[in-house]
RNA sequence: GCGGCGGUCGUCUAGCCUGGACUAGGACGCCGGCCUGCCAAGCCGGAGGUCCCGGGUUCAAAUCCCGGCCGCCGCACCA
């Protein structure tokens, strides 16, 4: 750590109020930060820069829902939260190490315990005398660790309910109905921003590993079997080069290759198109907050390192000074687990019909049932056994009767005379299925960070915030030159009066007019205009820019729209006043 | 959760080892006044401190001891 600039951000951020830990008077808790006044200001310019990225550049098929942040035990039991976020936990009292209950047992006794309780784990410990496997000391009870918060919905004690540990499972229960609402057409993009909870054991790194947090996130659901349609933007990022890691090379002890997002496609580094269509926007996304290239890089994780519903997983991740290579961004292939899920929990039907362009004239065996047969022999029980065998396969009945055998259900024999194979033509309009997801999520808190990280400058050992201009929390200064010149003071705040219906502006009069230019500096304000004695004469004023120092002399009437040129259009000034 | 280091005005810090003269000092920032014709100028005045919290030792604790909380680092953990 040569200058540590991680400490400078933070102080940065408490003095002038970007954010500070939460709870502070009453001693802080880790993992919870509050956002201040700059703070509250630059994470809302950072999701509006994302939203432009994944949903308004999108419009025609990705669109932006909320849902509850408390959300029932269901959920998470289909989601497998409850189950995979679970882990059993033994201490050893000695040495106070923490040890996965299962893996220990199964290690040393070669038993499969899974699925068992914490009461029977414990038991099995104890009857086998096991020990701490480091210092042999002696283990504590088996206790459960789950990283969901938990809560109770309503005045019911048994009725749980758990604050979301990501964004994707409110997409997924919407799903039906968002698809519903836009008319039933994939591909369709289900974005969301919130807040999310995770009970993590021991957060650290300030800003970069919270309890609660913002996530901005997307479930991506297309056709897998609809390779043309299935991305429809992909060409306009498919030659965009990435830097990556896959996991064989994280194995082999290699390192990370550069190539165009279609090359790795092509090769099968990344699985689908779609995956490396957002992971393309994504990189875009992360350049536009002032992070250059040089900086990017996506991770395969490898199949241990992955969530359970993933198989396929990159991270990408962004250079700090202080920890290094820091994710700002996973990017999963979920394919069809979450929908399946859900299905498989709430009963409903989530699968999307999608009508062929054609009907397709399709061959099938179909059983036919002589029920006047079967109704004669077996009475009361005949409606039972005739959609017993209907729901038999085709095939092996077929296969029964060439065979000669016998055909049993409910230890009752059927007649081969009631039962017929034939083939029937049918037309089919279009096919039933579950859509596939890939999922690109960012972490929005640690993008407030990296953004102050790589906006850091220090000039005379002054220091300036090179925020990007569109992102900057405030966007225009009001300075008159001289505060003690009353004309010039008024002058100012008729102009702060007109910028403020426009932009977010700050006025200060305080202190000498370079004590002001750098009090904006230092909290990344792009543009400072001044009132001076040529104002009172012809209506002009200078505009400042932060990063060059240079000013220009504009026109009164023109400054709302210079001012918006500099700072959406990123326009150098003198371009602009020429 | 373990181990290491740390926690003093808004911020950064001095003091802690060696307990008492500390009414806890400084710098920057902040507020008020004067001054100020473009890059943290100067002068005057002012506000601002649970010395992280609790307990203990002592005649006496910011200072020593114990416990807790918080922060950073290492280990573990981090779908």
């Amino acid at each position: 750590m040569v200058e540590d600039l991680f400490n400078k951000i933070t102080e940065l951020a408490k003095r002038r109020g970007f954010f500070w830990p939460s709870y502070e008077i009453y001693g802080g808790i880790a993992g919870f930060y509050d956002l201040g006044p700059l703070g509250a200001y630059l994470k809302k310019n950072i999701v509006e820069l994302w939203r432009k990225h994944f949903v308004l550049e999108h419009q025609d098929y990705v669109v932006e829902i909320e849902t509850p942040i408390v959300g029932p035990k269901i959920v998470y039991q289909a989601s497998g939260h409850l189950e995979k976020f679970t882990d059993p936990i033994v201490e050893c009292m000695k040495c106070g190490r923490k040890f996965r209950a299962d893996h220990l047992i199964e290690e040393k006794l070669g038993i499969n315990v899974e699925g068992l309780s914490p009461e029977e784990l414990t038991k099995i410990i104890k009857e086998n005398n096991l020990t701490c496997p480091v210092c042999g000391g002696p283990l504590s009870e088996v206790k459960t660790f789950n990283l969901l918060f938990k809560t109770q919905i309503g005045p019911y004690e048994g009725n749980l309910g758990f604050i979301r540990p990501e964004l994707a499972q409110g997409m997924f229960v919407a799903f039906k109905r968002t698809l519903e609402v836009m008319r039933n057409k994939l591909p369709l993009g289900i974005a969301q921003i919130g807040k999310v909870g995770r009970n993590e054991i021991s957060p650290r790194q300030g800003m970069i590993r919270l309890r609660e947090f913002t996530i901005a996130e997307m479930e991506y659901f297309f056709d897998p079997e609809d390779e043309e349609n299935s991305c429809p933007d992909y060409n306009k990022v498919k030659f965009d080069e990435i830097k990556v890691i896959t996991c064989n090379d994280k194995r082999k002890g290699g390192s990370p290759q550069i190539l165009s997002l279609d090359e790795a496609v092509q090769k099968g580094i990344i699985v689908h198109k779609c995956l490396a269509y957002w992971m393309g926007v994504a990189q875009r996304f992360v350049e536009a907050l002032g992070i250059p290239k040089s900086s990017i890089m996506f991770e395969e994780k490898c199949p241990e390192e992955r969530a359970h519903y993933s198989s396929q997983t990159f991270d990408q991740l962004v250079k700090v000074s202080r920890w290094g290579w820091v994710e700002v961004s996973g990017h999963s292939y979920r394919g069809s687990y979450d929908l399946s899920r859900h299905e498989k929990f709430s009963g409903e039907e989530l699968e999307v019909f999608k009508p062929f362009k054609e009907p397709k004239i399709v061959k099938r065996k179909k059983i036919l049932v002589n029920k006047a047969v079967i109704g004669r022999m077996f009475k009361e029980k005949a409606s039972e056994i005739i959609s017993k065998i209907q729901n038999l396969d085709p095939d092996e009945i077929e296969k029964f009767i060439s065979l000669n055998k016998d055909i049993i259900i409910d230890n009752l024999k059927i007649p081969k005379e009631a039962i017929k194979i034939i083939e029937v033509e049918e037309k089919v309009t279009g096919k039933k299925f579950l859509p596939h997801v890939v999922e690109p999520s960012f972490g929005i808190e640690r993008l407030i960070y990296v953004v102050l990280e790589y906006s850091y400058k220090e000039k005379d050992g002054r220091v300036i915030m090179s925020i990007p201009r569109y992102l900057a929390p405030i966007k225009v200064a009001v300075f008159p030159l001289n505060e003690s010149e009353k004309r010039l003071v008024e002058k100012a705040r008729e102009i702060f009066d007109i910028l403020k219906r426009e932009f977010e502006v700050m006025y200060d009069d305080r202190g000498s007019i370079g004590r002001r230019y750098a009090r904006a500096d230092e909290i990344g304000i792009p543009a400072a205009v001044t009132v001076d004695y040529e104002t009172l004469e012809d209506n002009t004023v200078t505009i400042r820019d932060r990063d060059t120092w240079k000013q220009v002399r504009v026109r009164e009437k023109d400054l709302v729209d210079v001012l918006k040129k500099f700072i959406y259009k990123n326009l150098p000034l003198e371009d602009i006043v020429r």
